[in-house]
DNA sequence: TGCGTTTCCGAAACCGGTTTCGGTCACCGA
DNA sequence: TCGGTGACCGAAACCGGTTTCGGAAACGCA
């Protein structure tokens, strides 16, 4: 007596969701294509096609319809749409939360200009969060349910498994950020390379010669190229590639904090220190303070982002910024560019980042003295100028 | 001769998405329901069933089912299911940007609290940023286009336009907020109106008695409640009301600095400021640092937020802060719970503020030598302990 | 006037699931 | 032995669109 059949258990009250069917004003709402159809006497298929502009649709027609459609206030459902020509209109992007110290500042501007980009084209854009142990597991999860078109990735680390495992699964995608493989796959970043190397060239010409960097892990892809930018610059200028200058982070600010420690522990200490994100650069200040140091007297700090708290702290931190919003408006183009069957190994492009000279660089000690200012301060400008 | 009929011209070329279909390892995976059912020589109706867990379905055939299913890697389709089912399990969420100094730090962990919650249930979220104009336009679109079968809402406003156009069209939604309407719909609220009594109490301890206050904008329905709980206390300590000790500010780190300043021009300056945002209160440092005074031997400074960079400057920000993944796990619930029927005005919560103490709080000048600390300093705990 | 084109629309098959409604057949007690 | 009752599954109608295909009417030209 368990009833002829029953769907599972869902704890579950019933909802009455308002069908906002027929007020007094306004003439019935019409949400199908059917009825539509049925209200102008014509076919589903030919009320599909003059929404949809196709040629073979009498101007007339195609003006009737248009006009019963907005005067019931039609509206195609997004979802049936979908189902029909197979494909979802979305993308993921699935945010890295594991990691506590996430860029989270960056994150809002770029997932703006994503949203924008995307919603202006009919994308959606629907967010996860990296939840446990497997950082695969989303994506697959995405893909399998086909919930998602496309991805974008951020945060690329060197042979970063999710892209070897979306270009293996042939799934469309951008990241921000390089991997090995930059010839591979479509990709938006930073120039890292060359901001780095504009940074040395600014602290040696303030007459700085031992030079800091804190990184910000190995297996991430950018640390690789900032890096490279810097030691190139060294060289350029013939001093000794001094490995002990270089010290790992973790993006953290207390991370930041400790690599300072370090490097103020060395038996010659830097008079300046380029950091791979604003927040360890934040980090560094602290602990130089702590080692009783001033900053910019003692030691010059440069960070990277450009976050907008830079300009509250004190000493208001120079930094090499970049414009988030607008990478993720192109990210967002490239992807949507792939989606309609573009070639993702012609879209990889590299932006410059420019520097913003605050308050937390100056001369070295020794230099100071003899001070004159390179550049002026308090305003965004390219960092350097290339031919 | 321009060809029978043509879809409109869609500038894209053509893709071929690979659909791995019969690699030479493991069975050909099935795609869809009709190929699984005609693979088990089950009807559509009877797999569909067995695997949705039915009751009137063998178990040895759900057995069956549920094997080949995952033998051939069969995954139902999330647009036909929720196009049979008419719920797209899908929640929206429109960030502001319009206003630049969004509450960023905020965003990333209240996202992801919102979507792990979301994500467990199977729910996915849509984010969108608000484009132009009209705050309600990306509302409307969702809810035309059938897109999301609720939404969250941040920052909210006194009659806030968006909760009265949701209540008026009967969509289920949450509010990370109060409003005007605080008894007709669901939301999840700090209570700021303890946090800034806990908060002034605090400062009455150390020995102040002038304290002004930087508001977060008259619109914002939280300033309401946090200049409540401070005006509260102030009169309970028998003090005056000083109109002029409330200065309004925009939430960003500039409008901060002005609202001090203004403070400070006043003919009998506060000793200390309560801010009704941590950027406000590190843009009020600079102000009090540019008017030549110290934090917080001169004034002490108290923010709101508990972002994590507060840790990081100098001095140490003392705030207000609240776990904000954790909240937005609980609003997430919330409307789950009101997407399954559940009763809005049954889910109204409000959330305590703790108060961490770091190093922009101190006794006032006048009563430096006295000082007798009244609460541990860098140590999250309950800022007040009610009954 | 006659016939081949165009132009324009209807019919119907799909997309990939869910759910209702009966119909069989085995098993049960009288 | 027989009608009644469950247990279990198939058929078919949706959900709300898109797209192919073909036919009828209107048009062109000889």
């Amino acid at each position: 007596m368990t009833g002829p059949n029953r769907p599972p258990p869902d704890d579950a009250a019933s909802g009455a969701p308002g069908t906002a069917s027929d007020d007094a004003d306004g003439p019935a709402r019409v949400t199908s294509l059917a009825g539509l159809a049925r209200h102008l006497r014509l076919s589903k298929g030919t009320v599909s096609r003059a929404l949809n502009g196709y040629s073979d649709i009498a101007p007339a027609t195609r003006a009737r319809v248009a006009a019963a459609a907005d005067a019931l206030g039609y509206r195609a459902s997004t979802t049936a749409r979908r189902l029909a020509q197979r494909r979802v209109e979305t993308v993921g992007l699935v945010v890295p939360v594991g990691t506590r110290q996430l860029n989270t500042l960056f994150l809002a501007e770029f997932l703006s200009g994503l949203t924008v980009t995307l919603g202006g084209r009919g994308y959606d854009l629907i967010v996860r969060s990296a939840a446990g142990d497997d950082p695969l597991a989303d994506y697959r999860e995405l893909i399998e349910a086909r919930k998602v078109d496309g991805f974008v990735i951020t945060r690329t680390r060197r042979d970063d498994p999710r892209v070897a495992m979306l270009m293996a699964a042939d799934v469309p995608f951008v990241t921000y950020g390089r991997t090995s493989w930059p010839d591979r796959h479509a990709w938006l970043d930073t120039d890292g390379e060359q901001a780095f190397h504009a940074a040395t060239t600014h602290l040696l010409a303030l007459g700085h010669r031992r030079i800091g960097l804190i990184s910000a892990g190995s297996m991430m892809m950018a640390s690789e190229h900032r890096i490279a930018g810097y030691r190139a610059r060294l060289a350029e200028a013939g001093l000794p590639d001094a490995r002990d200058l270089i010290v790992e982070g973790d993006m953290s600010g207390d991370s930041g904090a400790r690599a300072a420690t370090a490097l103020l522990a060395g038996h010659d200490r830097p008079s300046a220190i380029l950091c791979a994100n604003d927040m360890m650069a934040l980090g560094a200040i602290q602990a130089i303070r702590r080692a009783g140091l001033r900053v910019p007297q003692d030691v010059s700090i440069i960070g990277f982002d450009g976050i907008a708290i830079g300009s509250l702290v004190d000493p208001a931190l120079t930094t090499m910024t970049h414009d988030a919003a607008q990478a993720g408006a192109r990210v967002a183009e490239m992807l949507l560019a792939i989606l309609a069957g573009g070639d993702p190994t012609r879209q990889q492009f590299l932006v410059r980042a420019s520097l913003v000279r605050r308050a937390s660089d100056g001369p070295p000690p020794e230099a100071a003295a003899a001070y004159n200012d390179p550049q002026p301060r308090e305003d965004t400008h390219e960092a350097h100028a290339d031919p």
